[in-house]
DNA sequence: CAGTTCGCCTGGGGGC
DNA sequence: TGCCCCCAGGCGAACT
């Protein structure tokens, strides 16, 4: 579900809520989500950490902890929600609870929550590094999309001799991080270029334009609380509206610039909105 | 190495 | 109402 805006959004709603909080003891119900540890490790291990530094790197939320690091990637559907009290817990009806795959009880009586519907999300504890964007889970990913020192030279070089659709590579995290499928659709649209351009046809000022309308285009977001077009939400009922922003993703009139009807297609497997008549092919 | 397909999960919505 | 099929904002493994 969530891309750079909603994670963002997630991060600053958990730093304001947990910045020196102590973890007292957690509970983990899906073995699936310790990802790379047994459960009764992983837990045991968080057992008396104080939260103390939040990073995010692309969709990756970092929490630097006493002397371990807490990773989170909320896939499609994660969720971090806060209860006052484990009697909030308790008295959640079935359909609430069912979907809670871990809980963190802090030290306060507090109960942070992790529901997860499609449990795809994952989390990952190690000990902490140096600088947490060493930790081996991080190995691999690109700079984030709203790095200042993203540049149009360096991916110009990074993607020279890549033959897939540009709208693939900006979902490929290893290049820029953070971008999914809705903003890869707003992106390409503000930047004028299809989403089915041979990535090395693209120039120096295309990719310039992709990072200038990255940047406009994430922060905004970022601003308006996020995306939530379908389940996106964090704490209790913090909603982004930035949905009522897009101009292509998920749209089914007409282009705001020309008029001619959006395109609903798919490159790569991935659903895809595009104006035919704005968006050159490179 | 780069590109494509599949699997992981569950629930919602549309068609019949 | 029930059933079946398709779809979903992600990612990594396995394949060509």
């Amino acid at each position: 579900m969530p891309e750079a805006p909603e994670v963002q959004n997630v991060l600053q709603y958990l730093e304001e809520e947990l910045k020196g909080s102590q973890i007292e003891r957690v509970k983990v119900t899906h073995p699936k989500l310790a990802a790379n540890l047994p459960v009764e490790q992983f837990e045991s291990r968080l057992a008396g950490q104080r939260f103390r530094g939040f990073h995010r790197l692309g969709k990756y939320l970092v929490f630097e902890l006493d002397n371990l690091d807490l990773v989170s990637h909320l896939r499609m559907e994660g969720k971090f929600q806060i209860y006052p009290s484990p009697k909030d817990v308790d008295d959640l009806d079935e359909n609430e609870a069912k979907h809670i795959h871990a809980q963190f009880l802090l030290q306060d009586g507090r109960v942070l929550c992790y529901r997860d519907t499609r449990k795809f999300g994952r989390m990952y504890v190690y000990d902490r590094p140096e600088n947490w964007k060493d930790l081996p889970v991080l190995v691999g990913v690109g700079k984030d999309a709203l790095d200042p020192d993203l540049n149009a030279e360096e991916l110009l070089e990074m993607t020279r001799k890549r033959k897939a659709p540009i709208k693939s590579v900006l979902l490929d995290q290893s290049v820029i991080a953070g971008i999914g499928n809705i903003y890869a659709d707003e992106i390409l649209f503000e930047s004028r270029i299809s989403p089915f351009s041979v990535t090395s046809h693209l120039s120096k000022e295309d990719w310039q334009a992709i990072i200038d309308a990255t940047r406009r285009i994430l922060s905004s977001s970022i601003e308006a609380g996020g995306t939530t077009i379908r389940s996106f939400s964090y704490g209790k009922n913090h909603a982004g509206s930035y949905q009522d922003s897009l101009m292509v993703h998920g749209k089914e009139g007409s282009c705001a610039h020309c008029d001619t009807p959006i395109v609903h297609t798919r490159v790569g497997q991935r659903s895809t909105w595009y104006c035919p008549t704005c968006q050159k092919e490179k």
